[in-house]
Formats: structure tokens, C-alpha cells, sequence
DNA sequence: GATAAAAATTAAAGTAGTTTAATAAATCAC
DNA sequence: GTGATTTATTAAACTACTTTAATTTTTATC
């Protein structure tokens, strides 16, 4: 199991002794998904937290009519999963599946509930996490209240250059709450300046 | 000062003996707001968060054409402050201000620090505040990404029927991400039904 | 490497939501 | 309580964004 990138990001906010490290680690099944492949569907209870070591996952609802839209994107260094399924073990509300090849590290409720108990520092890591997740998530809201999709989009380029190559214009649309020809439309009238 | 309500509200999560209560009390201060009065300007360091025990604050920003857009609103048991200015001790991004007299819990983040290395426990409580604050915002995005006015209208209205009657249609339009005289429109469509 | 499938583009018609402005109703401040 | 200020309503013109549909380009699959 390809344990570095976890250790590192973890060591970023908590310091782990080696004894430490082992009983995190053992907790942790690896996980490896294909394009497309789904780490979770709307319905399902969503058994595990996972932590992405490569690769890029999207967070989506399927509305009524068929189309989809995407909360959030997952790549390298995050942490993914349907919050709420996973703390009640109730159905999820979205689907997750990935864009590309992808591997996870995964932890389930009750390994995480015995890692909490077991090395009490996790309870700070993930508090930390959480508050940067509160805090993209706050800026997130603020941007689609505050602002036109021209400035959501532009916005998007300029805090996520690296995701954009890895995205369909369909899926970014579906991020920014637009439609893919809308979308078509702000691109043309933005190379004409 | 009236501290029964927040031990009420951590005795929730988290188990303290007396001397922990006491301690966490040491730690708070009272702050009395009267209508309209700020507690933190965007611009200035979010010095506190801020536990409710009574009364309703809003959290907003204004844009360049003077619009304020409600990012949210907080009453009786909630937390609020702007979490990245509170952590990083630099500028804030939003204002909050009181929507009728209110009552705040402080504790400051040199407070808290000490609180998290004394009474370890705090983490496990504030790390269940963020998660719910979470799932909390995940839903309000799901929602303004799928959802017409209309339909968040009234999903405003069945999941907050008490706080309608708080706020102003002005608000409430704010929050929703339209406009007063649109939402007036749609009162009247619905009304007719 | 050919074929099928999905994504992107373009244009035109349609609609949800905005803007402006004028009036009425409610609330606030003294 | 009265005048001043803010909020809510209504209507009409406007615009950002959607929908549909046809065409082209790109990507996936065997």
C-alpha cells in the first residue's frame, strides 16, 4: 500500500509517532477505480471516507430531467465521501465516480471511530480538514450568490488552472451551474477580447 | 452570565466534569448586541467565534453595486464568525451584524487554543460542529445548483419556518440569491394556487 | 484504424430572473 | 403620534441564461 502521501498530508497538522503511524495505516484499504467507475451511488450508504493518492473524482446529484450536477471535485492530497451517509450510515444523496484512473485510500466509520478513540490527535486533524473544507465550501456559496457565470468561470481558471485540462466543458458547466452551451457561448465571447 | 445554554449545547457531543465546565466558561465573554449593530466588519480581524444564546445575526457581503448577499443566518445554539479571518487572525471577508437584540458567547482564538491543549475533548466537539456545518452548506449549494427560485423558496420556507417571520422579504430574497421584487413576484404566483 | 458515441459549437427562439421606476404599506426614530 | 425612512408591491422593459436542434469536432471502443 502506497502509504507516503497520507503520512505526509496527516504530518502537516499533526505530528505521529511510528507506533501511531502503523495503527492509522492498518486501519486504511487501498482502493483503485477506472475511469467512470463509481466509489458511490445516490441510494447507497456510504461505508468509508476516502483520501485520493492520484487520479480525480466528482461529487454529482442526477436531477429529474437527467442532469447531472457536480458539488465538488476530488483530486490527489483531498478527502472524499457523502458526509452525512457516512456519519447516520443512512443512503447517500450523490453519486461519486471518477474522471480518470484513481486510487483511494479508504477508512471506514468504525475504524475511524477507533482511530479517534485509539490516537485522539486524529479528532484535530479532522477538525482541521473540515475547516478548510467549511471554508472553500463558504466561498463557493458566496461566488454563485455574488457573481455572473462569466465571473464564476473566470474565477474558476484563475483558483483551479490545473483542473481545468482534466475536465470536460460539460462537467465544468455543471460545477459552475450553467449549461454546456451557455458555457460554449462565455468561451467565444471571451477569446474575442 | 448565562452559561447554561452552551453547556447544554457541548454536553450534547462532548462528556465534562465541573472543573472542565468551569474552565471553558473562564474562557467566554458576553456580548450584548443591540439591532443592527456589528459584530465584525469586513475588513477587520475576526477576533471571536461566537456562540447565540439568543437573538439572530446575519452574515453577509456587499458588492461593488451595493447589493448585500446573505451568506447566512444564525440563531439560538449556532456558532458564528468568519472562520478564515477567525484562524488566520487577518482581514474578514464578511460582515455580521444583529437582525434583533442579540446575545453572543465569546471565546477568542488564543481561548481556544488553550481550551483544545487543556481539554482535548473540544476538538471532538468542534470537529462535530464543522462536520454538521458541512453538510449543512454541501446542501444549500446542491440546492442553488439544481433547484429554480421557486423551488428554494419554499424549501426555505418548510425548513426554517420560524425564521421567516424574523427576517425581512428583503432577507430572505438575499439569501435565496434574487432579488426582493422577483421574490414578491413569486409570493403573489404562489398565492394564487 | 474505422466506427460509434460523446462533447463542443452555433444559431434562434424562449423564459426565469433583473432593472427601473412609481406607488403603497409598514416600520422606525424622535 | 407624526414625519421620515425602509420595505413591499406592481408593471413594463430588458438581459442573462436555457432550450432545442442541427452540425462539427473530439474521444472512446473494438
Amino acid at each position: 500500500m502506497d502509504t507516503k502521501l497520507i503520512l505526509q498530508h496527516v504530518s502537516r497538522h499533526i505530528q505521529l509517532d511510528n507506533a501511531e503511524k502503523d495503527f492509522f495505516v492498518s486501519l486504511l484499504h487501498t482502493k483503485t477505480l477506472k475511469r467512470k467507475e463509481f466509489l458511490l451511488r445516490q441510494g447507497n450508504i456510504c461505508k468509508t471516507e476516502n483520501f485520493i493518492i492520484k487520479g480525480c473524482l466528482r461529487t454529482y446529484t442526477i436531477d429529474d430531467n437527467g442532469f447531472e450536477h457536480i458539488l465538488m471535485f476530488g483530486v490527489e492530497d483531498w478527502w472524499v465521501g457523502d458526509l452525512y451517509s457516512f456519519l447516520t450510515q443512512s443512503p447517500a444523496t450523490y453519486f461519486i465516480d471518477a474522471l480518470e484512473e484513481t486510487e483511494v485510500l479508504q477508512i471506514s466509520k468504525d475504524n475511524l471511530d477507533k482511530l479517534y478513540n485509539r490516537v485522539p490527535k486524529f479528532e484535530r486533524f479532522f477538525r482541521i480538514m473540515l475547516q478548510n473544507a467549511f471554508i472553500a465550501q463558504q466561498q463557493r456559496i458566496h461566488q454563485n450568490l455574488s457573481f455572473s457565470a462569466e465571473e464564476r468561470y473566470l474565477n474558476f481558471l484563475t483558483k483551479h488552472p490545473h483542473l481545468e485540462q482534466r475536465l470536460t466543458q460539460k462537467q465544468v458547466a455543471s460545477y459552475l451551474g450553467i449549461t454546456p452551451v451557455f458555457l460554449s457561448m462565455l468561451r467565444k465571447k471571451m477569446a474575442r477580447k
